[in-house]
RNA sequence: CGGGGUGUAGCGUAGCCCGGUAUCGCGCCUGCUUUGGGAGCAGGAGGUCGUAGGUUCGAAUCCUGCCACCCCGACCA
């Protein structure tokens, strides 16, 4: 870990807060933990939104909507479940406030206003949903249930980071239900393969995927696989998480079906998230020094056209000479914005775009109209090219599909270089701080190794990786038999 | 909840030890000059110094209570 890096991380915040403010309302501390999403961060997230509800249609899925309140006993049902989130819950006591009569002005909560049962502000829904899928689902004929949920969550965790631990966040939420194990073990991976897609095409964040480690687990799953992806400090992030449930939530709540051979069982399921995180893990991945560095696929703004005049009239006059161009990229899909806001300098506006992230800058001015050319500047190299106005279009297409994959390249070369195989535990606690990123090393499989590593190192391990074979080897830890590598990382 | 620290303009701060009505920068407003990489100059607006009380002729400064926030640990998508 360099130290620009070091740097790095810590200015986030500036680009953070092009995006979105902590909440400060009336500096209360409760709220500080929530976000308020700018309309510049927003239409990110609805550009990612908008993909991922696609692909999610496109294998087969529907969108509903559930209650945001949780009945305590449903949240009780299922054990592991439970005893997961109950440190983290927002529980709703009372529903009424009144004036308080021994100081006029201010509310209290009304005693009289008791609940008979408290309200929880659901941190995850698998609760409310399974308590309904139950009066769905008699038969075989009632499945598969796929459905997915946009919604806001809240989590009460103790200690917040914007974007990546917020105390109430966005996310989506699929929870289906499935006939048979195999099924709904099938669901399970082709979703991390959906959320691992967007990630490397969408987001050009190169992901690993894998399976949690069970002291990972996700609190009622048998097992939960997950895409972790490399933030540019050298710690990792958990991008995204698909579960199988197994049959523990039919079970908590008692949903059975009848099978086409008439037999009698509990119901399989999965659910699987990923959160406005993902706008952390884009701002973490692919920012430099100037600001955000967006990929065109999520980009809200693909094409800024910068004027450099000298008065109104000259303003007008490029203006207008810009005007078939705007037209002719909309017309291919791509957005441009042409900024002729004359209270801010060019200067200001090339500054100001860069730390937006917005992928190509046009800048025209006097001595282009004259040449009939243009100035084009890509954010992700930050080379400038002039260039004739023929064909520009198409130019600008070709351009934006270059950055694209450009910016993948830059951030796989990067985890690339971040994956470092160990053999000992010396040297991985030497590397974890002079280099940071993924380590590769054998663990002999239990809980207590990987609790020792974590107190010890603060690192954990973020998944056991598909697609690498087995291999004979020792644990680094205890020097115990282990059959493969596992991937272990500091996290956020 | 334990240990440490800080509250001064929209934001960031100096002043506090050693009491005399608050400094500087950014931002904001007005005017002129500027405009191919976050403009320059001049003028201006904005502060019950977290809060309640005490000491004093006089408190941002000293004392006491309260409140809030930040950092370190326990929790975690």
């Amino acid at each position: 870990m360099g130290e620009k890096l070091t740097t790095r991380a810590v200015d986030y915040s500036k680009w953070y807060n092009e995006l979105v403010v902590n909440a400060d309302l009336a500096e209360h501390s409760a709220v500080k933990g929530c976000m308020v999403i700018k309309p510049y961060g927003f239409a990110i997230w609805e550009k990612m939104r908008d993909a991922l509800d696609k692909m999610f249609k496109d294998t087969g899925h529907v969108n509903a909507y559930f209650p945001l309140f949780v009945p305590k006993s449903f949240l009780e049902k299922e054990e592991g479940h439970a005893e997961g989130f109950a440190k983290e819950c927002a529980v709703v006591t009372h529903y009424r406030l009144k004036v308080n009569p021994d100081k006029p002005g201010t509310l209290m909560v009304d005693p009289d206003s008791k609940l008979e049962e408290e309200l929880i502000v659901r941190p995850t829904s698998e609760a409310i949903i399974w308590n309904t899928y139950k009066n769905w689902i008699q038969s075989y004929r009632d499945l598969p249930i796929l459905i997915n949920q946009w919604a806001n969550v809240v989590r009460w965790e103790m200690k917040t980071r914007l974007f990546l631990r917020t105390t109430e966040f966005l996310w989506q939420e699929g929870h289906t239900a499935h006939s048979t194990a195999m099924e709904a073990q099938e669901e399970t991976k082709k979703m991390l393969e959906v959320y691992a897609e967007f990630a490397e095409n969408w987001m050009a964040m190169p992901v690993i995927k894998g399976t949690k480690s069970e002291r990972e687990r996700f609190a009622g799953a048998l097992d939960t696989m997950c895409i972790e992806a490399l933030m540019q400090d050298g710690k990792a992030l958990q991008a995204g998480t698909s579960h199988f449930l197994g049959q523990n939530f039919a079970k908590a709540f008692d949903v059975k079906f009848t099978s086409k051979e008439g037999v009698l069982d509990y119901v399989w399921a999965t659910s699987w998230g990923v959160s406005t995180r993902l706008m952390g893990a884009l701002i973490m991945t692919h920012s430099d020094d100037n600001g955000l560095r967006l990929p065109p696929k999520l980009a809200p703004i693909h094409v800024v056209i910068v004027p450099i005049y000298k008065g109104l009239e000259q303003l007008a006059e490029i203006e207008n000479a810009m005007k078939p161009l705007v037209s002719e990229l909309k017309a291919i899909g791509i957005t441009a914005k042409f900024d002729g806001d004359d209270t801010k300098r060019s200067g200001w506006k090339f500054a100001e775009y860069e730390l937006k992230g917005v992928p190509v800058r046009i800048a025209i001015g006097p001595k282009d109209m004259q040449n009939n050319t243009v100035e084009i500047a890509r954010r992700d190299t930050g080379e400038k090219n002039t260039i004739t106005q023929e064909n520009l279009g198409q130019y600008i297409k070709q351009l934006l599909d270059d950055i694209q994959e450009n910016l993948y390249k830059e951030a796989l070369q990067f985890r690339q270089n971040h994956i470092t195989p160990v053999d000992s535990y010396e040297e991985f606690k030497k590397l974890l701080v002079e280099k940071g990123g993924f380590f590769l090393a054998h663990w002999d499989g239990t809980t207590e190794t990987e609790e020792r590593v974590k107190e010890e190192t603060k690192a954990t391990i973020r998944c056991l990786p598909f697609n690498m074979g087995m291999e004979q080897g020792s644990c680094m830890v205890t020097g115990k038999p282990s059959t493969r590598r596992v991937l272990f990382a500091r996290a956020y």
